[in-house]
DNA sequence: CTGAAAGCGCTAACAT
DNA sequence: ATGTTAGCGCTTTCAG
């Protein structure tokens, strides 16, 4: 930036205001300094910026299982709405586990990221996410979490859940056995609910046995759902909550030679770009992930430029795709 | 880092050597530090340490289209290896274009980043990679992209490819239609060579009706392959070279009524986590996704570290999983 | 084994 | 409209 001031004649506070736009510069000067930055092939260093600045136009995420589609669309809405913002998106994996999700956001906070947008790991309000706020960085939890006072955006869960159970129901189904997701994140337990609410409203109690916990793996769902749907009294219909949880329920149907909805009825949480090709089409309950990015990025923004109003808990509404894997007659198309 | 220094009553130099290990300290004096440290809740500052260090820790990765589960696993691939090393990923999604790709490699480079993975866009190697080496940022291409004399990792594309069509070859086919994704990236060439090879191989020569152009969209991959099929002199067998073309692919002859094998035979590139469960099972080559992720961190990570060595250039192997998609009579399982 | 001091490259009052 | 100057919070010679 010397360089680029010498050759442009000016001081190093005249570069730095062109470069910034900070204040007016008269445009003669201005161009000598565009054509001194064009000629030396400066590029200003971020870094020194941020020391001196005490901003770092920086964005941390933090998410389990980038692996997972759904993370992945997540990942993407977020980048692109920072970006535009002229943020830059730095990623932490968490591993869906307390301690990898505090040594993550230790190191974001470290380097000191303007805002931090998380999906928390269970038992992340007692660990990771106070020591995010005692340090007064903008925080903005997604997809999942619970009220700790700051901005939230996640999809409705509970009634969509609720709506694939009673659909269910409404067919005639009176056993329906439901797959949960990881224990202790507020997703599977808002899902969870719907599907005990579907129940409760038809005076129904939930049976326990019709409770599989699938953690996050596709493989346990799998094996927990075989073992299920071996029995004799298997339930006739299932419903599933999240996209793994389909996956390995899905993988078990098919293993053991059943047939949707034919043997046993099925609908899910998540949709699939792939749920219409699938075989009967699936009935799912398709969140809109683009949204929740979106928003959960321009909340962290509005934050990060000092806006101050209550915390808002967001909810993105959930989209049912009546298919035929729930057995459905009068399916769309 | 004065405040923990006074407290310690020791120099900031040393608080920096403890905090770091860059030099022998008294154990006593340590203890002290870092009871210093627990005590002010100190946590340094990395933007700082960066400037003063003249690295940042800190890696780049371009590139296009999160959305795509491949691109997921391949970032959290290499999200894993780089944090294991005490490194942070920037993301940036380049949208594929040249334009896009230009303004994030230049933000990643302002920001100082010790090293960059990028998966180029189409004209990349015109534009934006001489401009990354240039600065003597530590570069690997990742997935695909020429030789420019710099590290490079992605799948054995040409014979897989040439497998594939080479076994539907095998079965009888003589006019096999092929779904080619973006025009201009070498996975495109490369697969579509694997196919031409495969042909010529038999002596037969490529039929340009049946090859189609699904640029990078689901979309007009299943109005194209819808068009070609509905033609009455369509294709026995279909190949799709990427998963996004697949699912156009897959869509278009669902929506012509058409069965898989029966009227026309298919296999693809790239496999799907739902490959199994599809019906009938795909015929598709994996590529391993883990490894190329973890395998360009690697060869980045030694770059950073001074190591300097011939530009390597590594295809990790593709595996043709042999389901039933493709009509074979003796598919495993 | 430890401290002093000179920066790293930039921003932002404060002057003029 | 522009320049001067004092840091931002750390690392790292160089001394002792």
């Amino acid at each position: 930036m010397g360089d680029v001031a010498r050759i442009a004649g000016v001081s190093a506070s005249t570069v730095s205001h062109v470069l910034n736009g900070t204040r007016k510069v008269d445009s003669a000067t201005r161009l000598r300094v565009e054509a001194a930055i064009e000629q030396t092939g400066y590029r200003r260093n971020v870094v020194a910026r941020s020391l001196a600045a005490g901003r770092t136009h920086t964005v941390g995420l933090s998410i389990s299982a980038l692996t997972n589609p759904y993370f992945g669309s997540l990942v993407h809405a977020v980048e692109r709405a920072l970006s535009d913002a002229g943020f830059v998106l730095i990623l932490g994996d968490s591993h869906d586990d307390v301690e990898s999700e505090k040594r993550v956001t230790d190191s974001l906070l470290e380097r000191q990221v303007d805002g931090m947008i998380v999906a928390p790991a269970a038992g992340s309000e007692r660990v990771t996410l106070p020591k995010i706020t005692r340090t007064g960085t903008p925080l903005v939890l997604i997809d999942r979490g619970v009220d700790i006072g700051c901005d939230r955006v996640g999809p409705e869960n509970f009634s969509a859940s609720q709506s694939l159970t009673e659909h269910l129901l409404d067919l005639g189904h009176r056993r329906i056995a439901v797959v949960r997701g990881l224990a202790g994140i507020s997703s599977t337990t808002e899902r969870f609910d719907g599907y005990c609410a579907a129940l409760a409203s038809r005076g129904m109690a939930v049976d326990a046995d019709l409770v599989i916990d699938g953690h996050s793996s596709t493989d346990v769902a799998e094996r927990e759902v075989r073992l299920l749907m071996s029995a004799r009294d298997r339930p006739t219909a299932l419903i599933s909550l999240n996209n793994s949880m389909t996956i390995g329920t899905l993988k078990a149907v098919r293993a053991l030679g059943l047939s949707i909805p034919a043997d046993v009825a099925f609908s899910c949480f998540d949709d699939f770009e792939w749920s219409d090709l699938f075989e009967p089409r699936l009935t799912a309950a398709a969140q809109d992930v683009e949204t929740i990015g979106a928003t959960a990025a321009d909340l962290l923004l509005r934050r990060i430029h000092g806006h101050d109003a209550a915390p808002q808990q967001i909810r993105v509404p959930t989209t049912i795709h009546h298919r035929n894997s729930c057995g459905c007659p009068d399916a769309n198309r």
